[in-house]
DNA sequence: ACACTACTTTAGAATCATTATAAATTAGAA
DNA sequence: TTCTAATTTATAATGATTCTAAAGTAGTGT
């Protein structure tokens, strides 16, 4: 319960109330020590594997992109069936494996030296996104 | 006319029919100098514009697939809302204008240096994506 | 030219992720 | 406690994509 409070806070103090749902949410979300990658229905999945204290889809999706909206989670898009997110939110890069679907971080140091040529009058770069696609080498 | 005889070949030779359908999307798609970037639904809308001869949504998905696996056509994710194609197949990279959602080819030379440290044992690379996210420098 | 069969096209239904809606619930302030 | 705005929720709506099954067409053999 008591450990609680850092989530209450952080909630709070980006002006989102601390709903139970939210909560437990977070709980899922930040309270572990690995990045952690997932989709909304993984999510739902997990959030409702004890029937106790259902969160409708709704609320996940609204939750979800909140936090995104705060800064809390990256979105990243892999492919258009569905929306991945990352708990990471520092600057990094991806593999994914196309056997499994599974993302996994790549620090931005293990990808060295991105230098773009090339520039477009009147834009500046936002971000560079690297994804690595990886298979199994059999 | 006779121009169609290239892409007539092209589908023939890749086991596909050449029909009215399928010549019309090639001709929209390939009888081009520049890189073309498109969804679906740009694609349906150009070719639908003259009412004469429609072609269904159905028959646009179906080629397009047909085409994404006999190499014609890249599939890019760029965002879940839409899929985007490209007819530039070789090895290259993207600018992505988040101001017209626009995307502009980057050439493999204008990305230089990309050396991954990482390695997951067991995986080997398939592919290294660089999408550069820009804006108006305003 | 004719007939046959497999390949294509098509409209419309089905699906799936996501978003919108509107009513019921809840948090925080007075 | 009471009030109001924020939140949750079930359900409907949306939009891209896929499926389906019937009608049309290309290519082969006759």
């Amino acid at each position: 319960m008591e450990n609680n409070c850092i989530f209450i806070e952080k909630l709070r103090s980006s002006g989102l109330r601390p709903t139970k749902q939210r909560i437990k949410i977070c709980k899922l979300l930040f309270d572990r020590k690995k990045t952690f990658h997932f989709t909304i229905n993984d999510l739902s999945k997990i959030l409702n594997k004890e029937i106790r204290q259902k969160v409708s889809l709704a609320t996940i999706y609204n939750t979800i992109h909140s936090f995104k909206k705060k800064g809390y989670l990256k979105e990243i898009s892999v492919n258009k069936d569905k929306s991945y997110f990352d708990t990471n939110t520092s600057n990094h890069h991806h593999f994914l494996d196309m056997n499994t679907n599974e993302l996994i971080d790549l620090k931005s140091e293990d990808v060295h030296n991105i230098k773009i040529k090339k520039r477009i009058p009147g834009k500046k770069i936002n971000s560079i996104e690297v994804l690595v696609k990886i298979e199994n080498s059999n």
